[in-house]
DNA sequence: TTAGTTAGTTCAGCGCACTTACTTATCGCT
DNA sequence: AGCGATAAGTAAGTGCGCTGAACTAACTAA
């Protein structure tokens, strides 16, 4: 499954090490601690090769070796080894809120070791790009292991190269932020768009299964990323996920994107708050009404994508409950048994922090090769 | 784009040969023949390896020189090498029609050499397996040169196996085509869903780019495949595509499968001839209703993939006017502009022959890692 | 004729993973 | 306690596939 019909380019020895390096961090990295043996008969090659890979990761720091297991079989006790998850450390940001930019130091287990943001306050272009190096400089400070590399989640469409196509908020066009953080801080910088790597971060580390995942995230705006087939959709211009502009409603509000009846002029954070706090309004119900148009958008895509899980990432309050519930209904109700019956819709369990340590997954991936 | 973000096994130098080969032949696939200069330069890898390389495959008779290029420039003239489209066939079934089963001798460059097909008269199960059977023992009596093997697009949904895991109309349910069909032919087999086998036809010998791609089928049902990154879609339980039962009406005619309004009650071809067939119908106003309709459907999975292509595969004098025009124009009308801009909406070229040509696909990208 | 350019081949060498053979370490049985 | 069985890990040698450098072949330009 995912595997891309074209062969994608040149493949070295050297390719073929790395893979093979990456096979078994990978192997440490879901399933915990293994003994070479162990390593050797998961990943399919000899224990001879798996040593020489081992004692190469040793010499990096990258794994470390935890002795023998307390419970004994026949034969030579295997002697364990682990992925060493602070050996390093990985800066992830999350640019996403409107108000302020946070960071945090992120081990290799994803688990955030330090944090930082900071204020916005209207900065812009250039402006905004010196912010984000001021930010990046003080989580490097507060990183007390080598930083493996800089991960990004940013607003706006994010191509492959990690330049910044359109982001209006930070007035962000055709903005190559990863080339400059990687110019001004010599490390691999890896950026996407938020909900990408919020669909990372919840792939990587939430409870999601390998099948399809999709997440949504209701902040000010509302936007989408998927994981298919084990990779990242990025779309044709790099614009996957961007649903929060599909019309729901030809009856609905003007929207500011000069269109009527947005998915966001019903779904955004602040426009929940308003429609549930609206004098005389019935909360449950009015959440419930938007979680069944939420699920008519979505249906189409559950059935097109055969998709496995649908995480909605945002404030709790608002989206776990009568919205959830009528979404998922409403999903099953427009889908047939085969699209609905693998499918989960659930909220977060990583919270705020989906987009950080996500970032940090890209970084994950794209040293390391895991994820 | 599309590389998947875990190592997916081991890899031996014998896969990095395989591959490796596989990027010559793809590029002489695409781009015609070139020298082995030129393809040294076009792949990266060096003169030598590509001699090596090139070499072998004149040996399996996969490729054929053909002299220096008519215009001469300075230095040696390059011998030309180009793939010999017919020094292999590879038998395609289309089994997505009710009432008969057919199939083609395609040659590697997609191009029918040959057809054949019997009439289903109700067979189901073993018998409607054994008909297959017979299908391909007059297909491959028929096929003039080596056989690489065997595609098939089946209706139903069918797992990366070959398995038929569930197609009403033949009364399949788990029926291990692949494996069939295998043992009876001593050839490769490939199996996959008919939509499937289309969107791979259209994105091979389409006229489409390499963004997102989606085929949708009309006939007796409606059935979509998707190509993403590079890769066809197969969803979690492989029954991505099935969008024939969502629901667009939920005020609209109740449908086979028990509930009311789904897409196939307006779209299916039977059911839009009688629609337009109707006493008092004005044709093309009734076409572009549903062509909304659809769009309706379709908007949010092309802002969700950001696709770059639509195309709608079925009789064209019911698609291709009102309808595709009034659903292209829904898409634009109710998803952002960088959702649409990259769009394209268009019928399908190749036809009748999609699936076939399609299922060869599927046996060229297995067997020679073209597509 | 001579120099320059491009295509394709020959050859020695390198990196990687494999096989085979060995050492080390423990358990269960006599 | 001693011995065979079992398993983990190491060492040495083999084969495969790619590479760089050097070489031959064939042509153009001056």
């Amino acid at each position: 499954m995912g595997r891309p019909l074209r062969p994608r380019g040149k493949l070295l020895q050297e390719d073929a090490r790395r893979h093979h390096r990456a096979l078994l961090l990978q192997q440490l990295f879901r399933d915990g601690p293994a003994s070479r043996a162990d390593l050797a008969r998961a990943s399919g090659l000899t224990r001879v090769t798996v040593s020489d890979l081992v004692g190469e990761m040793l010499a990096d720091g990258l794994v470390t070796e935890l002795g023998a297991p307390a419970e004994s079989r026949v034969g030579k006790p295997p002697t364990l080894v682990g992925l060493a998850v602070d050996s390093h450390h990985i800066i992830g940001l999350d640019l996403s809120e409107t108000d302020r930019m946070s960071g945090a130091v992120v081990n290799l287990a994803g688990s955030v070791q330090a944090r930082h943001e900071v204020h916005v306050d209207g900065a812009q272009g250039d402006e905004a790009v010196a912010l984000v190096q001021h930010l990046v400089s003080e989580l490097r400070a507060m990183a007390e292991r080598p930083v493996l590399g800089i991960g990004v989640g940013s607003p706006g469409v994010v191509d492959t190269a990690g330049t910044v196509i359109d982001a209006p908020n930070l007035a962000w066009t055709d903005t190559p932020l990863a080339a400059r953080l990687a110019e001004a801080f010599d490390l691999p910088v890896l950026v996407a768009n938020d909900a990408n790597t919020a669909v990372l971060g919840e792939h990587t580390f939430g409870e999601s299964g390998d099948g399809g995942l999709m997440v949504l995230r209701v902040g000010t705006g509302v936007g989408a990323g998927f994981v298919l087939g084990g990779s990242l959709l990025h779309g044709h211009l790099g614009a996957a996920g961007e649903i929060g502009h599909v019309a729901v409603d030809p009856d609905g509000e003007r929207c500011a994107c000069s269109r009527t009846g947005c998915l966001e002029t019903i779904l955004s954070a602040p426009r929940l708050r308003r429609r549930v706090a609206a004098p005389g309004a019935d909360g449950p119900a009015e959440l419930a009404a938007v979680g069944t148009r939420l699920g008519e958008v979505l249906a189409p895509i559950v059935a097109a994508l055969n998709l496995h899980e649908i995480v909605l990432s945002g404030p709790a309050e608002l989206l776990d409950g009568p919205l959830l519930d009528a979404a998922d209904r409403t999903i099953r109700e427009r889908t047939m048994p085969i699209s609905s019956t693998g499918l989960a819709v659930r909220t977060s369990k990583l919270g705020e922090d989906v987009v950080v340590v996500g970032a940090a997954v890209l970084v994950l991936a794209g040293e390391l090769g895991v994820s």
